[in-house]
RNA sequence: GGGCAGGUGGCGGAGCGGUCAAUCGCAACAGACUGUAAAUCUGUCGCCCCAGUGGCUACGAAGGUUCGAAUCCUUCCCUGCCCA
């Protein structure tokens, strides 16, 4: 099986350029991903990509990461529907090198001969003064041309309309794969369906400046059954910098994957082959309450980003938070003692352990009957937490059935 | 530069002088059910308190009219469409 049969067969081909099939196969081919450093670590959607590469470099084909310190600054209108806000250099230069240090978790830089390489586009794009690029890039791309982009188009229609700024995006990315082409021999570029229209254009590019043909693939931009986009939960993005979403939620965000989605996961987001899914596929539709195929999937993924200690780590507070496993594994929140010297308002303390998001909220919660203080439901929300309520030195506190806190008293 | 239409809560979108902290949908939260799933049903969904026919902040910004403004007027900022 090459390169292109493993992704289609992994549901990650939504359109590929004619001859890519055969290019995959018969030779050794460079390509590319771009990752936007809009924030200073990668997330869940982007695991999909550096899963693209990875692959990518399993085949024996030689992948690029490329970060996007130059399109960065300008902002990818693709999949948007505003325009967005602008991030300063600084904090590009930030998000640049945090992206930069999750990526080398992935991808080998060392073996040759198809090591990974990370480029940053700031390198070309920073330096191109503006009529070089209006008279050598700029003079390839109609208007009529990039109206027609989906990406421009929709954001046309749209009330918000697109900035002239925004609008350009197409071609700086046009010109990044032009770079790598000459740079690196780079004839592919891979990313989600939104990136259709922006990879296109720099296939155009290519062709039209040196005559040479390069190929795209896209994959289908990931959402849930519920419909739902991919990666976000009621506590926001999933990231994979455990100092932004703990090994603990990390785990329980693919523990808790609906059932409908589950296959499609394994497929995107581990290695295992299609025996292995086909068989818990088959695990879940027999018995869908061990969810086998959810905890194969966390403890896959867990691993693979956050190592063997990441995914114990999980694992045992996931014991502790749901029965049999030893509370200390939970990680506790200390409070001074002296706080709770003449009892501490319930709704201050669901505020103080951020089970709360206000005092409002937290009276509102402690009414429908959702907050517990030791397990026992709490009645009164104009009450107090008082040290009566500290067993072993800590406090256990709970709002619904999911969201717990042990609180240390010191 | 001119004309027209707009800027309302996380999003979409009502309201167009008092009864508006603001209809409704989505999202979210709690409860029931359950498999830490989905679907469904119920409740909630600006902040604060001494919890009330309570206080405060909020309908792009700043002023003004009025007993009273998200709603009227003025100026400004921003967006879309059309014309130049």
């Amino acid at each position: 099986m090459n390169m292109f049969e493993e992704f289609a067969w992994r549901g990650m081909v939504s359109e590929a350029t004619d001859g890519v099939r055969e290019a995959l196969g018969a030779e050794r081919v460079t390509a590319y991903i771009g990752f936007d450093p809009t924030a200073s670590s990668l997330h869940i959607g982007n695991l999909l990509t550096v899963m693209g590469l990875a692959r990518l470099q399993r085949f024996g084909h030689t992948p690029i990461a490329i970060v996007g310190g130059g399109t960065g600054m300008i902002g990818d209108p693709s999949g948007k529907s505003q325009e967005r806000n602008l991030l300063s250099p600084e904090q590009i230069a930030v998000n640049v090198a945090g992206v930069r240090a999750q990526l080398e978790r992935f991808l080998d830089f060392e073996t040759a001969p198809n090591a990974a390489k990370i480029v940053n586009n700031a390198d070309w794009l920073g330096t191109i003064d503006v009529l070089s690029f209006l008279r050598d890039i700029g003079k390839h791309f109609t208007v009529g041309y990039m109206l027609q982009k989906e990406s421009v188009s929709r954001r046309l229609e749209s009330a918000d309309g697109i900035s002239y700024t925004e609008f350009s995006y197409l071609v700086l990315q046009a010109y990044d794969f032009l770079q790598l082409f000459d740079r690196h021999g780079c004839t592919l570029q891979m990313g989600g369906s939104d990136q259709w229209g922006n990879i296109t254009a720099g296939i155009e590019l290519i062709r039209k400046v040196r005559a040479k043909k390069a190929h795209g693939l896209v994959w289908p931009l990931m959402k849930t059954a519920a419909g739902t986009k991919f990666g976000k939960t009621e506590a926001g993005t999933i990231w994979l910098d455990p100092a932004l979403t703990s090994e603990y939620r990390f785990y329980q965000f693919w523990l808790n994957t609906d059932d409908r989605d589950v296959a499609n996961y394994l497929k995107v987001f581990t290695w295992l082959d299609r025996a292995a899914i086909d068989g818990l596929g088959r695990a879940l539709a027999e018995a869908p309450a061990a969810r086998e195929a959810q905890r194969t999937l966390a403890r896959a993924v867990t691993l693979m980003v956050h190592g063997p200690d990441g995914l114990a780590l999980a694992e045992r507070e996931t014991a502790a938070q749901f029965g049999g496993g030893d509370d200390a594994d939970i990680p506790a929140i200390v409070l001074a003692a002296s706080d709770f010297a003449e009892g501490m308002a319930t709704t201050d303390f669901m505020v103080a352990v951020s089970l709360a998001p206000s005092k409002s909220e937290a009276a509102r919660t402690i009414k429908q009957g959702g907050f517990y203080v030791n397990d026992t439901r709490v009645t009164d929300e104009r009450g107090k937490v008082t040290l009566a309520d500290v067993i072993d030195g800590r406090i256990k506190a709970r709002k619904g059935q999911r969201e717990r806190r042990i609180v240390r008293i010191s």
